[in-house]
RNA sequence: GCGAGGGUAGCCAAGCCAGGUCAAAGGCGCUAGGUUGAGGGCCUAGUCUCGUAGGAGUUCUUGGGUUCGAAUCCCAUCCCUCGCACCA
C-alpha cells in the first residue's frame, strides 16, 4: 500500500490543491512574484518547464514562511508568429505540420483549425495551463487573460496615453528589410537566408558627368580626396533615370531599391556598361577622374557603381594594378590621405604586398579590406592639408558636408548578401513613414531607469553590468506594427502597439484581472485606471465599489517583490519595463527585483523547436513524474546557470526521491530513548535548516537541495551506522522527518503532501510552517566528539588498505595535555609565525626541547588542515577525548572486527604513540 | 565585430569577489566488498600518480606575471554561451 507512486501522490495532492493557491490580499506580509509569461506557439518543453518551476519553488518557500504569496500566469499572444504559422499550416507546408502534429503531437481536429492564428494560442494557452498545472505550479488561476483581451487592450491604451503624455511616444521614419512581393516588412523568422544581415547606412558620393549625377555608394566619404578614378562594371547594363526630378546613372537593381526609400525614380532609358568607361566625371573634392572597367562591381550593391581610393581600398588597388600591368592607365597613381600607425605611406598597397594577393578574386581580399577599414578607422588621422582630424571624427563630418553642400544622398543597404524572404523574393530596405518610436534614446529617461536600477535587487549580481550597458545602448525602439494580433496604436489605428511594447507593466494587471472582467470593457476609460493604479479620483467613475476593491487590492500587492526571466531578454523586455515603470508609476510602486535564468540543454546541445530537439514537459512529467522533474531541474544547476537535461540524470534524481520517500517511512515511528547521537543528529539539522533556508531566501535551488537532501541523508547514514544492532534509532526521528519533508516541499510538493499526511502533519505542507533552527539544540560538544570519531574511522580504514596486514588489535593513543596547549595556543593566536616562540616562553614546554617545537609545528600543520569550522570551536571547548573514544569503543570493535585499546600516549611504549595530535590521536595497528 | 558571462578531475558542478584551511564539497557514472531469492535496490569503500602507517608528487583551458604562497589577483591566448533591435 505504501509502495512509492509519483502518480499517485500527483493526483492526491492535484484534488487537495484544487483551489489552494488562489490568494487575496491578507494581514500578512505579502510576497508578489512573476515571470514573463509565454508567447503559446508550441507545446512547452523541459526548458519552458524551469522557468516556471523556479519561481514556483520559491513560491512555496515563501508561502510556507508565512508570507501572502501571489504567483500569476497568463498568455501573451500579441505579434506576427502564429499569423505565419497558420498561413504555412494553411498552405500545408510539410516542415510545419510535422512539427505541430508529430512533435507538439496536436490532434488532427485540432491542427485543422490553425488556419485561424487565434485558434493556436488559445490551444497551447490551455495546454499551458493544463501542463503547468501537471508540474504542480502554485498559480492563482483566477488572475489569467490574454493580451488581445478587449479588457486588456483598454488597458494597454490607458497606459500608452501616460508615455505619450511623458513626450516618450514620437513618429518618424524608419528604414526596414522589406518585401516588395509579400508588401510587408519582414522579421526574422520571415527569412529564408540572411538573417544575420544589418541595415547599414551608406553615403552617395555625387560625381558629375554633364548633367548627370553618377552616384556612388560609399561607407568612408572622407576618403573622397584619394579618390583617381571610378568603377563600373562593362558587363551590365546602366539606367539613366530621374530621381526626385535630377537625371542619374544607376545599376537597375539600384533603381529599384532607391524607390523605397524616398526617392520618386523614373527610369528614361539603359546605358551599357561599357559605354560608362573611360568618360571623366568631376566631383568638387577630387576634381576630375575617369571612369574605369571593373569585373568586382556589383549591380546589386549600393548605386551599382564605386568610387576607388587605391591607397586605402585594397580592392581598387588591386584593380588598378591589374589594369596597369595591362599597360593600360599607367599615369594613374594612388592618392593617399589618412596616416595609419603599422602602415606604410600606401596602406593598401601595403597590406596587399604584404600578403602577396594577385588577383581581385581572391577570397583574402574582404578579410583585407576589413582590415584596413578598421585600423583607419580606430587609429587613422586624415593629413594635415585634409583637415588632420582623426578618422572616426573625418568620416562623419564630411558625410554631412557632403549632404549639405554637394547633392549627397543617404541609401541604405544589407551588410550581407542576399537576404531573402521565405517568399523567394530577394528583400530590399524601405524607409516606412508614419513609423511610432519610443524614444528609448532620452538621456532623462536612461537616468531615471538607470536610477532606479541602483535601488533593485538583481540576481545574480553579474548581470547588473549587462542591464547598465543595457540602458546605455538602447536606441529609439520602433513601437508599431502593421501586421500582427494586438492593441490598434491609439494614433494611428491602421496599427497595431509592438508585442514588446505591450507587456511592460502587466504585473500590475494580474493583481486585479480577475475583478476587471467583471467591468464592460467600454467603461474601461482612462480615468478608471488612473484611479485604480493611480489613485487619482475624477467624476462619474463608474462601478466604484469595484474600483475601490481593485485600488485596494493594487495597493496590496505591488510592487512586485521579484520578475524572474531567462537572461535572453535582458536587452529588451527587463530593461523595457523599467522603462515604463518609471514613467507610469510612482517611486514607491516601482519594481524591486529580478531573477535572470540561464538557458536549457538537450543532451549537451542547445534546445530548440525548429530543430527538433526538445523534450517535451508533458512527455517529462508522464514518464519520470512531476517531482522528478522539478527536483532534477533545480538540482542540477543554479537557476542562473545553463542547465542540461539528460535522461540518465534524470533516472537517478527519481531514485533519490524514492529513497528519500523510504527512508522516512522506514524511520519515522522509531521509537527508542535518544541517546547522544541523537542529540548529534539534531544539532546538525539545525544547519542544515539555516543552510538551506539561506540558500533559498538567496534563491539558489541547487544549494538548498544540497543542504535539505544530500546533507541530511549523510547524516543519517552516519546516524545509523552508529547505532546499535539491536536499535532502529529513536522519536527524535519523527521531528527530523517533519522538518525534512518540510524543507523538501517547495522542491517535490506531491511527494511532499503524501508523506506529511503519513506524518500526521496539520493541514497541507504546501502550507505549513517552514522549519526554524533552534540554537538550543545545537550542540557543539556533541559535533565535536563525532567530528573527531569520524576522521579517526577515516584514518584507520586509510592505514588499513595501505598496510596489508590482518589487523588484530587497535590501539588509539591519545594526546597529552601539554600538546593541547600547544595546540589552543597556534588555534587561537593571531600571529602563527610568532606563536612558537611565544609557546616556547614558558618554562615547562622549554623543558620538554625538541619534542615541544616539533609538536608545534605539527599542530600548525594539522590547524591548517582542519576545516575552520572545526577548529573555531576546539579554541571554545576542550573535547574530551578519552571519554568520546570509551563511549565509542563498541561501534569501533564493530566497525573493525577486532579488539579497540584507548590509550594515554604518554604512559605507551609504541613509538607511534609519540606522533599522537589533538584531535588525531595516533593509531597503532598491530 | 561590439556588449555581457563562462571554461575546475570520466560527466555535471562547488570553490574564485575577501590568495594559505584545496588533490579541490556534493551529485552522477564506474570499480570492489557487504546485504539480498542471481539481478535491482540499499549499505560501505575506492575512483590524477606514487606509497606496507594516516603521507608525498603533479593538477583547476593555455602561456606569462604579482606573491613566501595562486584554481583564486593581474596581463595575454584559445574555446564556449547569451544579446546586438522591430523578434517573441
Amino acid at each position: 500500500m505504501n509502495e512509492f507512486d509519483l502518480g499517485r501522490f500527483e493526483e492526491e495532492a492535484q484534488e487537495q490543491w484544487m483551489h489552494a493557491f488562489e490568494s487575496n490580499p491578507s494581514n500578512l506580509e505579502k510576497f508578489y512574484l512573476t515571470v514573463a509569461y509565454p508567447y503559446p506557439s508550441g507545446a512547452m518543453h523541459v526548458g519552458h518547464g524551469r522557468t516556471y518551476i523556479v519561481p514556483d519553488v520559491i513560491a512555496r518557500f515563501w508561502r510556507m514562511r508565512g508570507k501572502q504569496v501571489l504567483y500569476p500566469m497568463a498568455f501573451h499572444v500579441t505579434g506576427a508568429p502564429v499569423i505565419g504559422i497558420s498561413k504555412r499550416i494553411a498552405k500545408k507546408d510539410p516542415k510545419t505540420i510535422h512539427l505541430y502534429r508529430d512533435l507538439y503531437k496536436v490532434p488532427q481536429k485540432v491542427l485543422d483549425e490553425f488556419v485561424d492564428p487565434l485558434t493556436i494560442v488559445r490551444h497551447f494557452a490551455s495546454e499551458y495551463q493544463r501542463v503547468m498545472t501537471a508540474c504542480g505550479i502554485s498559480i492563482d488561476w483566477r488572475r489569467r487573460f490574454t493580451t488581445v483581451d478587449p479588457t486588456y487592450s483598454k488597458f494597454i491604451e490607458w497606459q500608452w496615453k501616460h508615455l505619450y503624455d511623458a513626450g516618450h511616444v514620437i513618429k518618424g521614419v524608419h528604414p526596414v528589410r522589406y518585401c516588395t512581393v509579400d508588401d510587408n516588412p519582414v522579421g526574422d523568422h520571415d527569412l529564408l537566408e540572411g538573417d544575420k544581415a544589418e541595415v547599414i547606412k551608406f553615403t552617395l558620393v555625387m560625381f558629375r558627368y554633364g548633367d548627370t549625377f553618377i552616384p556612388t555608394a560609399t561607407l568612408r566619404p572622407e576618403t573622397i580626396h584619394g579618390v583617381t578614378n571610378l568603377w563600373a562594371n562593362p558587363g551590365i547594363t546602366y539606367v539613366r533615370a530621374l530621381v526626385d526630378g535630377t537625371p542619374w546613372i544607376i545599376s537597375k537593381d539600384a533603381a529599384e531599391k532607391l524607390a523605397l526609400q524616398d526617392h520618386i525614380v523614373e527610369i528614361q532609358n539603359e546605358i551599357a556598361g561599357r559605354d560608362l568607361i573611360d568618360k571623366i566625371v568631376s566631383h568638387p573634392l577630387c576634381g576630375k577622374v575617369p571612369v574605369l572597367p571593373a569585373d568586382f562591381v556589383d549591380p546589386d550593391v549600393g548605386s551599382g557603381l564605386v568610387m576607388s581610393v587605391p591607397a586605402h581600398a585594397p580592392f581598387d588597388y588591386v584593380a588598378l594594378r591589374d589594369l596597369q600591368h595591362a599597360g593600360r592607365y599607367t599615369n594613374i597613381r594612388p592618392v593617399p590621405l589618412i596616416k595609419v600607425e603599422g602602415y606604410g605611406k600606401i596602406p593598401a598597397q601595403d597590406a596587399v604586398e604584404r600578403t602577396g594577393i594577385t588577383s581581385q578574386m581572391d577570397s583574402c581580399m574582404d578579410t583585407l579590406t576589413q582590415e584596413i577599414y578598421s585600423a583607419e578607422f580606430s587609429k587613422g588621422r586624415l593629413f594635415e592639408k585634409y583637415g588632420g582630424k582623426p578618422v572616426r571624427v573625418a568620416r562623419d563630418e564630411i558625410a554631412a558636408l557632403m549632404v549639405e553642400q554637394y547633392n549627397s544622398k543617404i541609401m541604405y543597404e544589407f551588410d550581407t548578401h542576399p537576404v531573402v524572404c521565405r517568399c523567394g523574393n530577394k528583400v530590399k530596405v524601405k524607409i516606412l513613414h508614419d513609423q511610432w518610436f519610443l524614444k528609448y534614446s532620452d538621456p532623462a529617461w536612461k537616468k531615471q531607469v538607470s536610477d532606479h536600477l541602483g535601488d533593485m535587487a538583481l540576481i545574480p549580481q553579474e548581470v547588473r553590468l549587462e542591464f547598465e550597458r543595457t540602458i546605455d545602448w538602447l536606441k529609439d525602439w520602433a513601437c508599431t506594427r502593421r501586421v500582427g494580433l494586438g492593441t490598434r496604436f491609439p494614433w494611428d489605428t491602421t496599427q497595431l502597439i509592438e508585442p514588446l511594447s505591450d507587456s511592460t507593466i502587466y504585473m500590475a494587471y494580474y493583481t486585479i484581472a480577475h475583478r476587471i472582467k467583471e467591468i464592460e470593457p467600454s467603461l474601461l476609460t482612462p480615468e478608471v485606471f488612473d484611479y485604480i493604479f493611480l489613485g487619482k479620483e475624477s467624476v462619474d467613475l463608474p462601478e466604484k465599489k469595484k474600483l475601490e476593491t481593485m485600488r485596494k487590492e493594487f495597493l496590496f500587492w505591488y510592487p512586485y517583490n521579484y520578475r524572474f526571466s531567462a537572461k535572453d531578454l535582458i536587452s529588451n523586455h527587463l530593461t523595457f519595463q523599467l522603462f515604463h515603470h518609471v514613467t507610469i508609476f510612482p517611486k514607491d510602486k516601482l519594481p524591486l527585483g529580478m531573477v535572470v535564468f540561464g538557458m536549457g540543454l538537450l543532451n549537451g546541445a542547445k534546445m530548440s523547436s525548429s530543430k527538433g530537439n526538445v523534450f517535451l514537459l508533458e512527455d517529462a512529467v508522464s514518464e519520470f513524474g512531476a517531482d522528478t522533474v522539478r527536483m532534477f531541474l533545480m538540482g542540477s544547476a543554479e537557476p542562473w546557470q545553463d542547465f542540461d537535461w539528460r535522461n540518465e540524470l534524470v533516472i537517478s534524481t527519481k531514485k533519490q526521491i524514492e529513497r528519500f520517500y523510504n527512508t522516512v517511512l522506514e524511520i519515522k515511528d522509531a521509537k527508542g530513548e535518544p541517546d547522544d547521537i541523537d542529540r548529534w543528529l539534531i544539532s546538525r539539522l539545525q544547519s542544515h535548516i539555516d543552510r538551506t533556508t539561506a540558500a533559498l531566501t538567496n534563491f539558489q535551488t541547487r544549494q538548498a537541495l544540497q543542504e535539505a537532501y544530500f546533507g541530511i541523508e549523510t547524516d543519517l547514514k552516519w546516524y545509523r551506522r552508529r547505532l546499535p544492532d539491536d536499535c532502529d534509532g529513536s522519536r527524535e526521528l519523527h521531528t527530523l522527518c517533519s522538518a525534512w519533508v518540510r524543507l523538501l516541499a517547495p522542491f517535490i510538493p506531491f511527494t511532499g503532501e503524501y508523506l506529511w499526511k503519513q506524518l500526521a502533519g496539520e493541514g497541507l505542507v504546501s502550507f505549513a510552517p517552514w522549519p526554524v533552527a533552534e540554537r538550543g539544540l545545537v550542540n557543539t560538544r556533541i559535533e565535536l566528539a563525532e567530528e573527531l570519531l569520524a576522521r579517526t574511522v577515516e584514518d584507520i580504514e586509510s592505514i588499513e588498505k595501505l598496510i596489508q596486514i590482518i589487523p588484530k588489535s587497535i590501539t588509539i593513543s591519545l594526546a597529552p595535555a601539554w600538546k593541547h596547549e600547544i595546540f589552543l595556543a597556534i588555534a587561537k593566536a593571531d600571529d602563527r609565525n610568532t606563536v612558537i616562540r611565544e609557546i616556547m616562553k614558558n618554562d615547562a614546554m622549554r623543558k620538554r626541547g625538541k619534542e615541544a617545537t616539533d609538536a608545534a609545528k605539527q599542530c600548525t600543520t594539522l590547524i591548517h588542515r582542519l576545516p575552520p569550522h572545526v577548529v573555531e570551536p576546539l579554541t571554545q571547548e576542550r573535547v574530551n577525548e578519552m571519554a568520546v573514544f570509551k563511549a565509542a569503543k563498541g561501534f569501533l570493535e564493530k566497525e573493525f572486527g577486532v579488539p579497540v585499546h584507548i590509550t594515554e600516549a604518554e604512559s605507551s611504549e609504541h613509538p607511534k604513540a609519540a606522533t599522537a595530535l589533538p584531535f588525531k590521536p595516533a593509531i597503532i595497528i598491530e
